[in-house]
RNA sequence: GGGCGAUUAGCUCAGGGGGAGAGCACUUCCUUGACACGGAAGGGGUCAGCAGUUCAAAUCUGCUAUCGCCCACCA
């Protein structure tokens, strides 16, 4: 509890964040307090930042927005779950470890207790168990956590320290394993043996919200495939001539009269001279390219169409390494040329083996014309340099709707149920669900992560039974099947005929990243927690992980509870750089923020993020910092003049005395602020913290202007009527602005109050009522009166101070009957020493005669 | 190809049927008793364009243009 220390001479922002941090921390304000129930706490699905590199300045903006929502929760009476997660899981964190520590993961190797990695990473990775690895990644998270935490409280995120997850530790481990067994026995998570798009270089399937497409150059060429029993030959374009080895039919649209006659005829594929059927289907285009197409295996997703529902055979020519297979594919009948062809490309990369092939077919003249050099769109995995391949494996899926109607409404459903911040985000989440074209493969073929917690059994012949996995029971999770056995077996059996064999893959980190709520909740593991947190209020997040991240999330949850993780969503936009261009550690123009908090001030930081409206892209603005931090110097120098007239020896209660306001200007101001209240609780209550913001400021900048410089002769002078509204002026616009800037708030409030201002009550438009019945016209009428003799002043390059020894106010009727009850502070302000003469007119003008100069 | 958003002062942006606004920058002035890490004031805009609804449009509707993003089976 902070002792009230009076108005310091000097007022200064020097300090504040570590002085309020540490006192926050002894104080423990922002402790959840887990006695209270679901209604009464407000659930913050904090998005766990990813461990492996530096938080930059998007992380602070964002997080101040939710934090900002946080703290406004708070003084609302909600007691606030604000946990934080540490995303350890992954491919960022792998390679992190990896070269931090200069090790490898082999899920292979047994645990060795006493493993030490060098101190230096030698040249040579040392491969060391999947354990073993996670153990280092823990403890590498625990490094990178504390400078995360730093920066966290230096920006002073009202998070409760005590309740942080990660994603890779074992309770997310054993999180993570128990929703897929439970999925896995309703049936909503499979396997499957299919066409997979696959990255070579990391050497595992990639699932549809990993992809984007890349704008690549390429070439169609024009190709003839020969015809047979004197048919004429048929040419076709491609822009993947490499994959002529894979071609098994040609396709053309059932309507096309061009190529009708043909249908059910048998071409040759040039240079290889395999027999393939000229077949129909209405997924051809006639207008593209000659309206007739090659299907390989595969070459991109409309061939897996194809080839499905078509049923060809498979031709498989590129292997999981992005290479030519070494051994020919099966050619069908008699094709003697084909094996010797496909002989010099094996092994090729698919580039390399273009571009040979180019050079065969013009060789043969089966090139019809010159390639057509096209740039076009082609598939990648998001963080992989090569095209994607399509290859066949087996692997796990969880049923997201991608083929099945009902399954795809239940989540559209979800969508609408879900309240949008700002309501035209909902559209990207219906785009990205109505277009799911495939369940969620949720298989990596990676080391790092989860595993699967599942062995197949091996039948007699050592077959292995891939149709009837094993499954551990749930209160043995979290498990690792390469080092674990099933229950009742014995490690011998490992890999053996009657035995086991462990599944080799691990998790897609969104197959756990889709459960934070559950997690930082401790679904299962602390039952009474959940109960009082989940289904949680908010899931803060950026737009582009929608598809993935808050997609993933309200799948497990309707599955595992049938309700939506969260009732609420807010998403914010990107940060870009000074010159409106999207950060990326490539172009090397990534903000660092630590820098800027130290420069500005926390709350300067705060408030230019503040400033940045819901789901707006924001750049980095200097300017807004600068004008953040002559806001908060504003608040201490008011609130330091306000205390000095309101009296050291005010109670720390003080503040709320309506009845002591009597004055029609001090009541007006009054009414000004109790509309303000109204306007920003509606804001907040909306989550449109930035609008709060912009009207508290604005209110505040002109209190300081026009009724403290009206208020300050009489304020001086000892009234009662003044006293008490700076007081419950200055104690409301405080409150205001506590969830946006914390600190300085903080600090004023330390002066004359009792505790933390972020456990005081929000400000109720209620505690103004008094005033709701008095003249709102008075402040603003005396207002711009002062303004007009102030612009008098300044025109006559004069000093503020001059005296008016005469002034006559023109106004319309009603603006005089308003300023008549302010008329002697406007005086006061406004020095004038002389007469003043009132006379009505259209508009206001003030005509002053200023005492001359000495 | 479909969708979402944006277009307002030199810059960054707010506003959302009836006065064209803020901050920064610029110009001028003021070292007044909370504040020089200040303060007062000023200049500056065909609210992207066209059409419509309306007594009245920056604001609502439609179309167009430009920019950004999302989605799509892009041979």
């Amino acid at each position: 509890m902070s002792e009230r220390t009076g108005a310091p001479d000097k007022p200064s922002l020097d300090g504040l964040e570590d002085k309020w941090a540490d006192r926050w921390d002894a104080d423990r304000t922002f402790a959840f307090d887990r006695s209270k129930t679901r209604d009464e706490v407000f659930a913050i699905d904090t998005p766990p930042p990813t461990v492996s590199g530096s938080l930059h300045v998007g992380h602070v903006f964002s997080y101040t927005h939710t934090d900002t929502i946080a703290r406004f929760q708070r003084m609302r009476g909600r007691e606030v779950f604000y946990p934080m997660g540490w995303d350890d899981n992954g491919v960022p964190t792998e390679r992190r470890v990896q070269n931090y520590f200069g090790v490898r993961c082999d899920p292979s190797l047994p645990y060795d207790p006493g493993f030490v990695p060098p101190e230096k990473p030698g040249k040579q990775e040392i491969p060391i168990s999947r354990q073993n690895f996670v153990e280092l990644c823990d403890r590498l998270v625990v490094e990178d956590e504390q400078k995360f935490e730093e920066l966290w409280r230096t920006l002073g995120l009202s998070v409760d320290w005590s309740t942080t997850y990660t994603t890779i530790g074992e309770r997310a481990r054993r999180a993570s394993q128990r929703a897929f067994l439970r999925n896995l026995a309703r049936g909503e998570a499979y396997q499957s043996e299919a066409p997979t798009l696959w990255d070579v270089d990391f050497r595992m399937a990639v699932s549809q919200a990993e992809l984007e497409d890349r704008e690549l150059p390429g070439a169609y060429y024009s190709l003839r495939f020969g015809g047979t029993d004197g048919e004429a030959a048929i040419v076709i374009e491609t822009t993947r001539p490499e994959l002529i080895p894979a071609c098994v039919a040609l396709v053309a649209h059932p309507d096309d009269e061009r190529y009708a006659p043909r249908f059910g005829h048998e071409v040759v594929t040039p240079l290889f001279g395999v027999r393939v059927p000229v077949l129909a289907h209405p997924l051809a285009d006639p207008e593209k390219g000659s309206g007739i197409a090659m299907i390989c295996t595969f070459g991109d997703t409309t061939d897996v169409v194809w080839w499905r529902e078509l049923q060809l055979s498979t031709r498989t020519a590129i292997g999981r390494d992005g290479r030519l297979l070494p051994e020919p594919p099966d050619w069908g009948p008699a094709a003697p040329e084909a094996d010797a062809r496909y002989a010099e490309l094996a092994g090729k990369t698919a580039k390399q083996a273009q571009a040979r092939i180019v050079e065969l077919l013009a060789e043969q003249g089966e090139l019809v014309g010159a390639p057509k050099p096209i740039t076009h769109p082609v598939k990648f995995y998001e963080r992989g340099d090569r095209p994607l391949e399509i290859v066949s494996s087996r692997q796990w899926y969880i049923r997201n709707g991608g083929r099945d109607a009902e399954v795809r409404e239940a989540f559209l459903a979800r969508g609408r149920e879900l309240h949008w911040h700002p309501s035209h985000m909902r559209s990207r989440y219906e785009s990205w669900v109505e277009g799911l074209n495939s369940d969620w493969l949720i298989s990596r073929q990676r080391y790092f992560g989860v595993p699967f917690p599942l062995w197949y059994p091996v039948d007699a012949d050592g077959e292995v039974d891939y149709d009837h996995p094993i499954v551990p029971e749930e209160a043995r999770l979290p498990i690792d099947p390469t080092s674990d056995v099933p229950t009742g077996a014995t490690e011998d059996q490992r890999g053996k005929a009657g035995g086991f064999v462990a599944d080799p893959d691990v998790m897609d980190t969104w197959a756990t990243s889709s459960l934070t709520p559950e997690l930082a909740a401790g679904w299962e593991d602390d039952p009474d927690l959940f109960a009082r947190v989940f289904p949680m209020d908010l899931r803060p997040q950026a737009f582009e992980i929608i598809r993935t991240w808050l997609f993933s999330t309200v799948v497990r949850a309707h599955y595992e509870f049938d309700s939506l993780p969260w009732s609420d969503a807010a998403i914010s936009g990107w940060v870009l750089d000074p010159e409106r261009k999207k950060m990326s550690k490539s172009k090397g123009n990534v903000v660092t923020p630590m820098e800027p908090i130290r420069q500005f001030g926390a709350d300067a930081m705060r408030y230019w993020a503040a400033s940045g409206r819901p789901g707006v892209d924001t750049a980095v603005d200097e300017g807004q910092m600068k004008v953040g931090r002559r806001l908060a110097i504003k608040i201490l120098n008011a609130s330091k003049f306000a205390l000095g007239v309101i009296g050291d020896d005010v109670p720390s209660d003080f503040g709320m005395q309506p009845d002591a306001v009597t004055e029609p200007l001090d009541r007006s101001m009054l009414a000004g602020l109790a509309a303000l209240v109204t306007n920003a609780t509606t804001s907040f209550e909306s989550y449109d913290y930035a609008r709060a913001l912009d009207s508290t400021e604005r209110l505040f900048w002109g209190f300081c202007d026009d009724y403290v410089e009206l208020v300050k002769g009489r304020a001086y002078a000892g009234s009662d009527s003044a006293r008490a509204a700076l007081a419950c002026a200055l104690d409301t616009l405080l409150r205001l602005f506590a969830p946006h800037m914390p600190f300085v708030t903080e600090e004023v409030w330390s002066w004359w109050r009792a505790g933390s201002i972020h456990r005081a009550d929000w400000p109720r438009a209620d505690d103004l009522s008094p005033f709701a019945s008095a003249d709102a016209t008075v402040y603003p009428a005396a207002a711009a009166v002062l303004r007009e003799i102030r612009k008098a002043k300044s025109e006559a390059k004069r000093s503020m101070r001059t005296d008016v020894v005469r002034a006559t106010v023109r106004a319309p009727a009603e603006l005089l009957r308003s300023l008549a009850p302010a008329l002697a502070e406007v005086r006061d302000a406004g020095r004038i020493v002389g007469e003043v003469e009132l006379v009505e007119a259209g508009e206001l003008a003030v005509d002053v005669t200023l005492a001359a100069p000495e």
